[in-house]
DNA sequence: GTATGATTCAAACAGGCGTTTCAATAAAAG
DNA sequence: CTTTTATTGAAACGCCTGTTTGAATCATAC
């Protein structure tokens, strides 16, 4: 029962970051929340930035360890050859999801937060977020430049960039949008394949520079 | 010089909404960086939130009118026939990325804080902004439905969302990777034949259904 | 000129913020 | 049991928030 106050509070502090950002999120709310006192957080934290990177941490890490898990076994048994373009896609994308799926509790706010990491957050924090997931963005954005052989690096990054768009807007809203339930909606399994099959096809789309500059003085 | 005023601070509140977030700026961030009295806000908006609606409305408006023209011309003159995915997917995209450049001043911090409004901004204040955005959106997924015979409509509709994501990502992330302008980050011309070639791939990319479920037991 | 309305200004409002303090309690160690 | 350490609790800290007030200033109309 000791510690078991941390592990509350990082729930409450999940969850409420997710619904209402990080600003939004007052200290009164996340302790009350987690049935603690106010000055709980910032004895097993130390402040209110440092519970953000800690509830960060505890999900990231393992998502992309994960992630480079997957692209390693997939290189390796590709033996020097280069990994297909759909199993890089799902490599970086599966951890994602499976932690979506993992929990129905928790889980999916811990999504929607992740999402609003992407777009909130003021510089310095995020560049602390970007550290720890600029390194698996290499090494992704490489195995698709070796996937990609008519594509520069460049490209082969906005694209990347394109990809991560599709995926965190889709954490953000497509819970929302599931939840919400129209006939049409489908579970979260069929919304993976979705965007496995949509991100592939763009990663594999013919080199810009080669159709553009000419249909586009409509400007 | 009487209702300048109004202006300055519209611009000054988009900038920083567009860094800092709505509920991480203050007012008096925003007089001051307009270089008016705190009261002037609440006088000519009435309040802060009002403030955000105003600023929003100044460039979505005419933005999602350009979309709906665009598509307006583009299927007249079709003249029956579905009009082709990827001249859909660009009078969607393209108006955007024409404020971005039309001034090179305040224009992207309006970009910036257009992505944030796609994932930030909590629920009610949201409703608003997806009611006119809504309408805009079921009149392309519709144009999109006509064009890709093979697909039903709610994976239309995802693909959509993937879209929009990819979009919003770049219009939060896509001003910062120019600005720091590595070597091969190009222009914003770039970026936006970039992203229209990703996203017809993505659009045209085959139905999910026939691939999937056999090679994803893996989970 | 005076009068009328719109705008600006400095100051204060009540209330919420993140953080700190220090005594009270619980848990663990000797 | 006593002593030490870890955790909780209630209260207060100073600061910043969005908003309101009422007088001062400006522009315009008569």
């Amino acid at each position: 029962m000791a510690t078991d106050t941390k592990e509350r509070i990082l729930d409450a502090a999940e969850g409420l970051f997710a619904d209402r950002g990080f600003p939004g999120t007052s200290m009164r709310d996340i302790t009350q929340g987690a049935d603690a006192n106010i000055a709980a957080v910032n004895y097993h934290f130390g402040s209110k930035e440092a519970l953000l990177l800690a509830v960060l941490e505890r999900r990231i890490e393992p998502v992309n360890q994960a992630r480079l898990a997957r692209l390693d076994e997939l290189e390796s048994s590709a033996g020097g050859q280069p990994v297909p373009i759909e199993d890089v896609v799902k490599a970086f994308l599966t951890p994602v999801f499976e932690t979506w799926q993992a929990s129905a509790g928790t889980a999916p706010k811990y999504m929607k937060l992740l999402g609003r990491i992407h777009a909130e957050v003021d510089q310095e924090l995020r560049t602390k977020f970007v550290q720890q997931f600029g390194a698996v963005l290499e090494r992704f954005a490489k195995a698709f430049d070796r996937g990609l052989p008519n594509l520069d690096a460049g490209e082969v990054r906005w694209r990347v960039l394109f990809l991560i768009g599709s995926m965190a807007y889709t954490m953000t809203w497509g819970t929302a949008l599931l939840e919400m339930g129209g006939q049409d909606r489908r579970d979260s399994d069929h919304v993976f394949e979705a965007l496995v099959q949509y991100a592939t096809a763009g990663m594999n789309a013919p080199h810009a520079a080669s159709v553009a500059t000419t249909d586009r003085e409509t400007r």
